[in-house]
DNA sequence: TCAATAAACATGCAGGTTGTATGTATGCAA
DNA sequence: TTGCATACATACAACCTGCATGTTTATTGA
């Protein structure tokens, strides 16, 4: 009868702290943003002391980094879920997808506003690697043929951005339906242009 | 044979006080960041002392919003100028002139990162007031006729952010050509589509 | 010309934040 | 069970922000 409860093996409670944090984090960072958001806010909602949060991350930076990354991923499965399951026209499929994923309350906010300017161009270029704007060039290339390389890659950046600007349009409460339909049309012009 | 020199008027120390703030801060906002430069580095740079900031912004977000600001209104004064200069065709020449302008070191980090970041996108659209996204409606509404007004703003805005992102990656030190093909055959796909 | 007033700026302080150094308890391996 | 590494808590120093309070300088009215 002594207080020994079963252990908890330690790769299982590091793991459940480690999500723990990211999920509180998010739910802060989502609500009031990364530099109104302390860390001793953070530890206060996930019922823990600073000492765990800079156990499992470096910084703040780096926990909003996993923050983000978490949030990259979860929108890269979403996205290539829909569109497999959408057989033909992958193009106007993954439109789709990506705003219906992109919808996500503070999905948008942490990927397009905090996310580049917290952590760079440079580093969500790499977090989102082989995400939206690889899939983007993908489509264009067999859509819209004999382009050089570099300009294809510049179209798809572009383009790519022009999808995020309507994803954040939408996700500040613009009515979805214009933006869904300029940005077809802006890619349906592309194909007979 | 007094120390007293002529006085100087309290609008004209007032207003020099405020631009070599804002210059100032300029320069370090570019160079660091917005989080990353603290109000003591700014006042160090100006050799002055943090009263005078105080005094002349509400915080240093309001110093911020002042030097955001001052750099939309150079952007569209720049832009302004040089798509006058140039007669027709006002969409390519407003294009290059965009391009042209934005590439002044450290203008796309405060209009495109740290800007939308800091001020949130609503303050950021009330500075641009009347800048690109109007001008590229504009120049929409003539090229590509027979759409509602509800997916010309959309596509406007959208495109704006294409536009915003290729500055950003010239600025970044990507070959601007690829990108400025790449805008030129997107609108240009627009007008015959 | 000369007080009186207000504007422009400097200084000092309180509260809060970050990151680290140090302390403690718990799992784990020999 | 003994020793060590991991997981976490506590304590501390440095820093920053914003305000409250001085001090100097221009301006105004008589």
């Amino acid at each position: 009868m002594q207080g020994k409860n079963t252990p908890v093996p330690n790769a299982d409670r590091s793991a459940a702290m480690r999500s723990r944090l990211i999920a509180c984090a998010r739910k802060l960072f989502v609500a009031n943003g990364y530099a109104e958001t302390s860390t001793p806010e953070i530890v206060r909602e996930a019922k823990v002391t600073r000492g765990a949060l800079y156990h499992h991350f470096k910084d703040k930076q780096d926990l909003f980094c996993a923050v983000v990354t978490a949030e990259a991923e979860a929108l890269a499965k979403s996205v290539e879920k829909e569109a497999l399951a959408a057989g033909q026209d992958a193009m106007s499929a993954g439109s789709l997808a990506f705003f219906q994923a992109m919808s996500k309350p503070g999905r948008a906010r942490l990927l397009l506003i905090d996310g580049p300017a917290v952590l760079g161009t440079q580093e969500m270029a790499r977090i989102d690697a082989g995400g939206g704007r690889r899939t983007l060039r993908d489509g264009l290339s067999s859509a819209a043929s004999g382009l050089e390389p570099a300009e294809l890659d510049a179209l798809a950046d572009a383009l790519s951005a022009a999808y995020d600007r309507a994803a954040l349009a939408i996700a500040e409460g613009h009515d979805p339906d214009p933006y869904v339909r300029a940005m077809s049309r802006l890619i349906g012009s592309l194909k007979s242009g």
